[in-house]
DNA sequence: TATAAAGGTGAATCCGCAC
DNA sequence: AGTGCGGATTCACCTTTAT
């Protein structure tokens, strides 16, 4: 099989990368659902209304069936990583424990967690909790001592000449221009990341060339992100 | 039973938490090992030697090793909490995944993850990955639905009169008067807190004439802040 | 005494090749 | 797989010493 660069993959995930051929993905960047029973929406609920359904797991059934989903993709992707190959997991503390876990015991070696720490988060209106201003990034070679790629000259550009570290501080949303909506108007993903955080993401950890997959590819900001950055790109 | 208030129990704290009479603990703060896993000397580019943590009880066998450990304290931990009760739990991505799926399992419930960014952290001197310069603390309630304490107020006036969020922006350590010694001037426990954190943590989610309980007690910074913030402290 | 310069150090999974 | 070595690599804060 030829990979299908820079286009779009309709499919469930695990089902797509299994007609993968292996050891061929340089970089993956995955922002998994929090929730088994909303997978099939169009889109996930964000943060406020994960907090608001206060049955959240009930709704999700049992963590069992989440870390058996969980389980699945990573090991999926495991397969289609070259062994120089990185991986990116975004989540909140719905998931974000679960997936490190399941992404140790399947031999991924983690390089870092990443916080993003958003400038605008939503507030708890309540006051009954912190106000949940940021969410977590693992990011992991394919097993310990893998070889891996990090532009760190490329990371203290951006940060003022001086090494970049695992506290990023982006703005919480999309916004304007940059914010996908449907034809009347609507956001349509909850869920969008900015393109500043697959910035740094895709620029760190992966070359010109190389390709990028994206296997929860939502409102396109991985594509729109390799594109600029000279990678190509896998969405599915 | 009459617990011991304001001491330190020497011991395993297993065990020493059997001996404890159920549901009488308001607040627990726990600091457990991190199973660094670290592997060979590390040296800053002037060659001096980085004196990292090699004490033995941060020496674990494998993830089941350490798993096992952990259900056992965090289960130790739930009987003796009231039902009020919450527990802080701090700790790197070499362990706070598996604490964090732990917690979950026994069927704490997550309040919180708060990322302690740290002003100055410890570079990473190779430029390899990003500088290390957070921890994450989970706080939870004993389950779904239990009422617990949260002093949102107080809170708030610790930041500027806005909501506290969940990144803390604190010194990496403690240092100077703070930094407890032995009589040789040497630091007496390697993994010491500051009295900043234990200050929000004790300060956030206890009140005045609480029983706090630190199962790992280290240097004793937990006792030294529920003192100044009038609760009672057990340190183990 | 005040200011400046120099030195020390921290929960870190920190290289890559040849032999 | 164990060892040796060339080479690239560092941030913020506190303490001590020097001017």
């Amino acid at each position: 099989m030829i990979l299908p660069l820079n286009q779009i993959i309709e499919g469930d995930c695990i089902e797509v990368l299994s007609g993968f051929p292996e050891k061929t993905i340089d970089l993956i960047f995955a922002d998994p659902p929090y929730n088994l029973q909303l997978q099939n929406e169009l889109h996930r609920p964000n943060m406020t209304k994960v907090d608001a359904v206060d049955d959240y797991w009930d709704q999700f059934g049992s963590f069992q069936e989440y870390d058996e989903f969980t389980r699945k993709w990573l090991t999926a992707c495991k397969r289609v990583l070259k062994p120089t190959g990185t991986i990116w997991v975004i989540g909140s503390y719905h998931n974000i424990f679960r997936v490190g876990t399941i992404m140790q015991d399947l031999g991924y070696w983690i390089l870092n967690d990443v916080i993003w720490v958003k400038t605008n988060p939503m507030p708890n209106w309540l006051g009954v909790r912190f106000t949940n201003a940021h969410e977590t990034l693992i990011w992991a070679s394919i097993g310990k001592g893998a070889k891996y790629t990090f532009n760190h000259q490329a990371m203290k550009g951006l940060n003022d000449g001086k090494q970049m570290r695992s506290d990023w501080w982006l703005l919480s949303l999309a916004t304007g221009a940059e914010r996908v909506k449907d034809e009347n108007g609507y956001k349509a993903h909850s869920t969008q990341k900015p393109e500043a955080l697959l910035y740094r993401v895709i620029l760190s950890s992966s070359n010109p060339g190389d390709i990028v997959l994206d296997p929860f590819f939502g409102s396109g900001t991985t594509g729109v992100v390799a594109r600029r950055l000279h990678r190509h790109w896998i969405g599915i």
